[in-house]
DNA sequence: AGTTATATCGAACGATCGTTCGGTCGATAT
DNA sequence: ATATCGACCGAACGATCGTTCGATATAACT
């Protein structure tokens, strides 16, 4: 079995979370376990944990993965529209392509550990929640633009709108895959169509 | 160590579950372990397991149980209430205190099995699709009385209700958790009030 | 009183968990 | 050419996992 060439290093770290991302998607990233992911990548376990210390710190590069992936497939794409209400449609099509598309195999990865880590005090739960934390500030702002151009009825409150921007993605996903209802993306997307005043 | 007498059976069975019904909604069904549920219980591993068989068997059981403790909770008062639009008043008040009073100590566990099961097959994700699936069509019962009695748009598809006021309650609870967020309830709630056609 | 059924125990099973350690190989730097 | 470094391995660690298996003590029934 030959060594893998420092020039690979960083690939090889990257697979492994992007193969970790796709596992804890299914399983939770309190799911991973490193033998299981290590045989999967054809790896022992001490050398894929080497590469993060311990489990944890690979549970925080999963996340922080995670979250990179949401943010390319979701928020990116969204940047080429007016800020705004254009904006926040954009974002919304996007999330919803991103939810059909599949792009976590097992769910959003944001949303299972935020289920996760709910009620578990620790670094993770920190990590999620500034995350969340995050995102939502970036719907907010959108929607507080779009208020701010008349595009959006002035008695909306924008932290109203994040929020429920969030958890009708959340939920609706969820409840979909839980279900193998095909119509609930639909379902999901006309309800957030109808959060930011559009009426379908 | 004095034996339990057959009287107290159902008691030892059903305590072990409640027990494990709090476990779980912090842990989740999977992060469930026989052995710490045992010693919390002052229980031997052998003798909690015994009472259900397997592992799995007692997930259903705590799942079940919790289904119980949330229809107790958000649906049984409401049924006080007149059908239609009214019960769901009811069932968005009782749904938003049943959250608030923390009836879970780790949020909804119905919430937590869906994220957990939505992508892994097998009997438990059967069962919490099934418990979805009849929440899902009592809210739209309700949703479509509420239209026929004109208390609720014509427009307004009552599986479209139904869909929402699960997503918000489901996700506006873990948002709300995580982000230690004392309004998140409150926003969610409004958003409920509004998907049947409230204004506040 | 004797039998049966049940609830629970302690001990042990093999499997897997995360982690540690010493060693080996290859690439890089001196 | 030699020394250094980093990636990776195999083996082992103690802990815990779910489960199985008699043994025991009690309650209920005949």
């Amino acid at each position: 079995m030959p060594r893998r060439s420092t020039a690979d290093v960083a690939d090889s770290r990257a697979a492994a979370v992007e193969a970790a991302v796709d596992l804890a998607s299914v399983e939770g990233l309190e799911g991973i376990t490193i033998g299981r992911l290590a045989g999967q990548l054809a790896m022992s376990k001490s050398g894929l944990i080497g590469r993060f210390g311990d489990k944890e710190a690979m549970q925080r590069a999963v996340f922080s993965a995670a979250v990179d992936r949401f943010t390319e497939a979701v928020w990116r794409p969204s940047t080429r529209s007016e800020p705004g209400l254009p904006r926040l449609e954009a974002v919304i099509d996007a999330w919803i392509g991103h939810l059909r598309d599949g792009v976590f195999p097992g769910g959003c990865l944001v949303t299972t550990a935020s289920v996760e880590y709910d009620a578990r005090p620790g670094p993770l739960r920190d990590d999620v929640a500034a995350a969340v934390r995050r995102w939502l500030g970036v719907l907010e702002a959108q929607a507080r633009h779009a208020r701010e151009a008349g595009d959006l009825s002035a008695d909306r409150d924008p932290v109203d709108v994040a929020f429920e921007l969030h958890s009708l993605a959340s939920g609706g996903g969820v409840a979909g895959r839980l279900l193998g209802d095909g119509a609930a993306l639909d379902r999901t997307r006309a309800a957030m169509r109808r959060a930011i005043g559009l009426s379908s």
